[in-house]
DNA sequence: CCTGCTCTGGAACGGCGTTCCATGACTATT
DNA sequence: AATAGTCATGGAACGCCGTTCCAGAGCAGG
């Protein structure tokens, strides 16, 4: 007999995975990855811990699917332009500033790239990559490549995101980051020298789309 | 007063700094990530877990200077040649198989890139573009997307080896990516089938290589 | 009303990072 | 040689964690 033959919907304020992921993803922003406990979840949804076992297997499978949920809510918003390069530069922007926003997914897109949503990633990508003239037997190079790239701006955003929780902390920390590398030798170092006040005032998204535009210049010779 | 004029050597087994990475890094690359505990440190130091904190503050302390370790080993030994474009692959090869041999140095670098040790791959990786013939103000960019393209491999390629922790796994582990891929309506995701077969026999380094190539030649026109 | 299922939530387990501290090992001073 | 004082050790203990277990609540069909 078929086990549910319609919503069973017991009472109003059932757990279900969908509320326990949102909940997630909701403590997860609010307070930080650390913070993600099943206990303090099980509180934050007035229930035992055991309870939320019963809708998800462990705390790996919640945090795939709280990151799948915000990735893929991010990709469903793209706007597919004429110009291929413009449309990478959206599905990459995309990715980064859902990051931006919930730096756990990146921590999490670097620990288990092979999430569901980034299939998403792959297809929209290399189809775009095949509108720019790159030859199918590029094609998977330019894909990795473009991911990859992808995937190290994001663990980089998140682990930022991580020493300055608040964003006002942001000048602080970069000024350390700064006085850590000028006080190397300069004759030894003399670009990293030259490159430290330029860490003081880049700004990360910008960067990013600067060495995204150095992929994208590489592939075309790649036609 | 000198609180230590000579050297101490009270005993032969004293633990030190030293002892205690190289003990981590031995645990690390034959047991994985998870298998570091201090405890089992202690134990394969023949000590309580009390005496270790002694010489490091805490374990992210630890990982760090294991990470310092074996990165700072690997960008030693490279030889600088005359094409700046060659020295650059061979910095950017010391690392990727310095995480090869070392998995866990990959997740740690993507969770805090700013190691001491990276700081020598800026340098010598500006040094490269600058021969290259970027100019000063691009070389932060180039010099970024290098360095985050060099971490999204290095993050990907820990990923991977925590699937597949010994080599003959590795098949196995790809031909699940190949069937969870190949699942999907060929119809509406046609590259990702395109692309599946290459999944399954492409080779890591070399794909690193290829799409490292990509920057640099995007990296050219910035001239 | 009873039976059997889904779902709950709190207790319990083993393991973790870290702290604490009594004590051993050694040096410097008398 | 005895003593004082510091460095270093290692095992116990603390508070958390992920996960498992299970008694029982709520509900459906017979």
């Amino acid at each position: 007999m078929d086990p549910r033959p319609k919503t069973p919907e017991r009472r109003e304020d059932a757990l279900s995975r969908e509320r326990i992921v949102a909940s997630a993803i909701g403590l997860l922003d609010e307070e930080g990855e650390r913070a993600l406990t099943f206990r303090a979840l099980a509180n934050r949804l007035s229930t035992g811990s055991g309870a939320i076992y019963w809708h998800i297997p462990d705390k790996d499978a919640l945090l795939s699917a709280a990151t799948e949920t915000v990735l893929s809510r991010a990709l469903a918003g793209i706007a597919g332009g004429s110009d291929p390069a413009d449309t990478l530069r959206a599905i990459a922007l995309s990715v980064f500033d859902a990051i931006e926003v919930h730096p756990w997914v990146g921590t999490q897109l670097a620990r288990e790239p092979w999430q569901p949503a980034m299939v998403e990633v792959f297809e929209r990508s290399s189809a775009q990559f095949d509108l720019l003239g790159v030859p199918r037997g590029s094609l998977f190079h330019c894909v990795s490549a473009f991911v990859q790239y992808l995937l190290g701006s994001a663990a980089q955003t998140a682990a930022a995101a991580r020493h300055k929780f608040r964003a006002s902390e942001r000048p602080a920390v970069l000024a350390a980051i700064v006085e850590r590398w000028t006080r190397r030798d300069p004759g030894e170092y003399p670009f990293v020298h030259l490159l430290a006040e330029q860490v003081r005032t880049h700004d990360e998204r910008e960067a990013f789309l600067a060495g995204l535009d150095l992929i994208l210049a590489g592939a075309k010779p790649a036609r």
